[in-house]
DNA sequence: TACAACATTAGAGTGTGGTCTATACTTGTT
DNA sequence: AACAAGTATAGACCACACTCTAATGTTGTA
């Protein structure tokens, strides 16, 4: 598929999508038997990338983290022990954060029942 | 006490403070007794919210976002009605990004799995 | 009194993650 | 053939959250 299909498909900008290509976290693949453009064909793995992307987004992380990811998930070129490496690094910055979440969340609690208190 | 021992006090720098003081997110006073200088004095409060500031800001809270946990915890100038809204709204908050982290560790967790599947 | 350390303000510069514009070319429909 | 819609590239622009520099003045110690 072309971009604009693939912007459809995931919801994203075909500028960001361009942006996230640049960042090499995503590439298209060029059809060399068409020679009259050198439009980009991106694949089914594209779009999972994508989704990839943006939950990883959602929770916090940059895109050079999200790079890393990637790698360790869609290539080759590093050992299951480096992947796995990567991936256990991910686990425990998640666990941190769900950790520092409980503590803000404990923290707002008692400014709940503070402001509460101060009200009667 | 005067910036740089906020500053040493909190471990933020003084360039920090100062953007958090243009930001609204704390008040510095001035002496209006001391007539040569108009050095800003901070007190414990002010370190208390920096510490909150910190808290809030590695759980990925933006500064607009602090500004309003501060305004509805420091301040009389909104009701307690409106204060428990603002709290509740990044307790909600909150709840969301652990139920999202939850789901990327679930996700890391599988590709691990699969990593190490496609290695046998 | 010299001088280092500290204070203030304004404003410039940085890195991240987009977002948009301009230009030029290609494709599909009428 | 005309023309809207799609594509590629380079580079400008933006918001956020700092981070630093320059200029100028104040304070505290030798």
């Amino acid at each position: 598929m072309l971009i604009n299909e693939l912007s459809k498909l995931t919801g994203i900008t075909t500028h960001t999508i361009r942006f996230y290509e640049k960042s090499g976290l995503i590439q298209g693949k060029r059809d060399s038997t068409v020679k009259s453009n050198n439009y980009f064909h991106y694949d089914e793995e594209t779009v999972e990338k994508l989704a990839l992307i943006r939950d990883a987004k959602s929770v916090g992380f940059t895109i050079s983290e999200i790079a890393q990811l990637i790698h360790a998930w869609y290539t080759n070129e590093i050992s299951t022990a480096e992947k796995l490496a990567v991936l256990d690094e991910k686990l425990v910055s998640i666990e941190e954060r769900i950790k520092q979440l409980k503590e803000m969340k404990k923290l707002i609690g008692q400014f709940k029942k503070e402001v509460i208190q101060n009200d009667c």
